[in-house]
Order: C-alpha cells, then structure tokens, then sequence
DNA sequence: CCTCTTGCTGTACGATCGTTCAACAAGGAC
DNA sequence: GTCCTTGTTGAACGATCGTACAGCAAGAGG
C-alpha cells in the first residue's frame, strides 16, 4: 500500500519521435501566442520537456524554427496533391478538390494562417528560413502549375503552334504570368480570410477563383 | 581658440516631433532588422535620442509600434488618394493611376512590403494593432470600393435594376465580392513580389489587375 | 541674468531571453 | 542483476529585454 509504483520522471524518446514532437509544440505555441510564443522555454513547456532538450535535438533555435517551417509547408503541399490525386483525371474535378481543399480546414484555419504570416515576417532576415521555402514551395508552384497547364486547352495551342509562334511568338495564355496571378488571388484570399474572418465565406473564395480561372480559359480558347 | 562652442548635448523638441521622428525611427528598424528590430533600445539608437525619452513620449512600447502601424497606412492611403486624385475624372485612369502608383516605389518597396509583413504577424495578439487596423483600412477599402463601382456601368444597371431584380435580386456583378477579390490580388501580388521580387515585374502585376477588371467590366456589360 | 518648466538623459532593476553543461536516470544489452 | 549508452534534466551564465525614476539641462519668459 504504502510502496508507489516507480513511476519514471521521463520516457525516453527516440530522436525522431522527440524531434517531431517539439516541431509540433513549436507550431502550436505560434497558434497560441504568436510571435512571442517562439520562445525556448514556452515551447519546452508546451511540449512537456525541459529547457535543456531543445538544444540536444536542434543545434539552436532558428534551426528549430526553420524545420517547423518545412514541416508546415510540406504537409500543406502533401494535403493538396492528395486531395487533387483523390480528385481523378479531369482537369476540372482535379482543380476544383485543390480548391474546395484550400479553402477549407485544416488549411483555411486562422490559427495556422497566423502562423504563416509570423514566418513570412522572419522570412527576410533568416537565412534558414529563405531556404526551407526554396525547397519546399518549389513542389507547391510545381503542382499549381501542373493543374493550369492541363486546365488550358494547351494541346491545341501545341497543334496549332506553329501558326502562332508565327505571329508573335507568344502562347495564347502566358502560363507562368497566369500562375503568378492565381497564386497571387490564393495568398491574398488566404489573407484576408486571415485578417479579417467575417468578411466573406470560403466557398466564396472559391467562386472568385473559379471566375478567374473560367476567364482564362475562355480567354485561352479564343485565342487558339 | 581653447574655447569650445559650448555646443548643447541635445536639442528640445516639441512633443509632436519627436513623437514623428520616434515613429520613423520605429519604422526604419523594421525595415533594417525585422522583428528583432523592435526594440526600445534598437529604437532609440536608430532616433539618436536615449532609451528613456520613448517612455516619455508614449506609456509603452507597444502603443508606439501601433502608432508607427497607424502612420504607415495613412501614409499608403494617402499617397493611393492624391494619385486618384491627381488622374482626374475618367474612371478608367483613375485606376490606371491607382494601380500604377501601387505597384512602383515607394509603396512597392521590399523593405516597406517586409514592416508590413511584420504588422501582419502582430495583428492577431494585439489589440492596439487591430484597432489601428480598423481604423485605417476604412479608407482603402471606401477609394477602392468607390473607384470600382464608378469603373463598372452600374448606372445602366441601376436604370434597368427592375428588370434584373425581378429575375433573381442579385446585380450584374457582387461589388462585395468584386472588391474582395481585387483587394486580395493586389495584396497577393504585394506579397509574392515582396518574398520573391525577381519573379515578376511591377508592370506584369499591373497587367494582370488590368485584365481582372477588363475580365468584370465586361461580365457586368453582357448581363445589364 | 535668473527662474522655471519640461524635454531629456542614463543608470538601475527585475524579468526573460538562448545557450551551456555536469549530473542524472531510463531502459536495452548481456 | 549489472553495466553502458544516451536521452533528459535543471541550475547557471551572460546578454538583452521593457520600464521606472531621480536628476540634468535646454531654452523660453521675465
């Protein structure tokens, strides 16, 4: 009776596992505190360890930023193709989930956009931070751009090509011009959304969307 | 000639200029440091004055960064008001001005565009920021709303509004919905120029917004 | 020239920051 | 049961944070 179980001070971890689990409390103190949350000692806290831990499992603390950074855009990234590969092959059933699966939980979440802005703001000044976007935001540009491509009527375009080509050298839609534009129209949607959740609903952020996108395509047809 | 100018260690000044000056100062480390550079000390180094006249000037640190907050938009607005003003009468140059003066210098300014970014991350934790924010953007949203509604024919659909209101009650075009989406594409270009300034020009940005607005005149012209 | 107001300085304080490191102990190997 | 590896702790460090405040001095008013 008087004899208590042993009950460890600590479970061992194995790196991984640990690693992750301050990558996710590092994640969740931005949600709660913003900014001021990126603390070592809030974030040892929210995750349950000590102070010391941090620095045995990241050699210091942008370094741990830098990877919750990474880990939040690729997991962004893998919800979206996943939810376009779910989607099957039509191009517009295909944009349509990518859509439907960016402006709805978890991605339109304003905690997690206000995550996002707090790692915009240390973009400029961290070179850590410049690099985990490089590598993770070329899979996003890279997928977006996939679905406008197979969206446009390109193949067309390609039949006809050498008509065109001829008479400026220009394709019907500039691709990379109409992928800085929709990203452009996601972000500041997302912003807004972000700043101010009351002004409109998500589905009618896909409606803009999907009047842009009709107006490409429509502009694309015309052309070719 | 042993005699020094008995040059005084500091000069006074009237409280509304060196409230300014702290203002710019405050802006300028934002520019300079990011985040980090939001610091009393930081601060008054960068105004040349001592860390104590900042507490003299405002109750504490936080109401002079919303104050810088406060000035940065009235600044933008402002200019975005004198150049729509400047372009006269015909609502077609008036956004031309408008466009064009967003996407140059000053108001297209990686390091404006950074404070800004900066801003953003602290909109969410702080209530002196939300009620700058507020404050402000009224005057945004009222010129951009304005410059919308006089560019789309909504006279003619005023004229012929019983007609389309008996078929369904909406108008041509959702002003509401047109105005988000305007606002998010500039804001979404704002920042993707801003993280990344090499992967557009400002005159493609305003391409872009003008084939938005080309792309909603013309929705509104087939329906009214 | 003297006085008085007040803008301004700069030290001091306690809190908190990121990081270090010696000691501890969990738990698998044997 | 006994090592032994190593994940983990937590006190301690120096730096820096925002703020307070007692005193200095600039410069206008008389």
């Amino acid at each position: 009776m008087a004899r208590t179980e042993p009950k460890p001070r600590f479970a061992r971890q194995p790196p991984e596992v640990r690693r992750q689990a301050l990558i996710d409390a590092t994640i969740e103190c931005l949600k709660r505190y913003g900014h001021e949350g990126l603390s070592i000692r809030t974030i040892s806290a929210q995750a349950g360890v000590s102070v010391g831990l941090i620095n045995h499992h990241f050699p210091n603390k942008d370094e741990l930023v830098a990877a919750a950074y990474r880990h939040i855009n690729s997991e962004l990234i893998a919800g979206m193709q996943a939810a376009v590969a779910r989607a099957g092959s039509s191009p517009q059933a295909r944009m349509r989930a990518f859509l439907e699966s960016w402006f709805s939980a978890p991605s339109l979440d304003a905690d997690a956009l206000a995550v996002w802005v707090v790692f915009w703001g240390l973009y400029r000044h961290s070179r850590l931070i410049q690099r985990a976007h490089r590598e993770t935001y070329q899979g996003y540009v890279s997928l977006l751009r996939g679905m406008l491509a197979e969206l446009l009527p390109s193949e067309r375009a390609a039949r006809s090509g050498r008509t065109r080509r001829a008479r400026g050298g220009a394709p019907a839609v500039d691709l990379r011009l109409a992928a800085i534009g929709f990203t452009a129209l996601l972000d500041g949607l997302w912003l807004e959304w972000c700043l101010e959740p009351g002004t409109f609903r998500p589905a009618e952020a896909v409606e803009l969307c999907e009047a842009w996108l009709a107006q490409l395509v429509r502009r694309n047809g015309a052309r070719s």
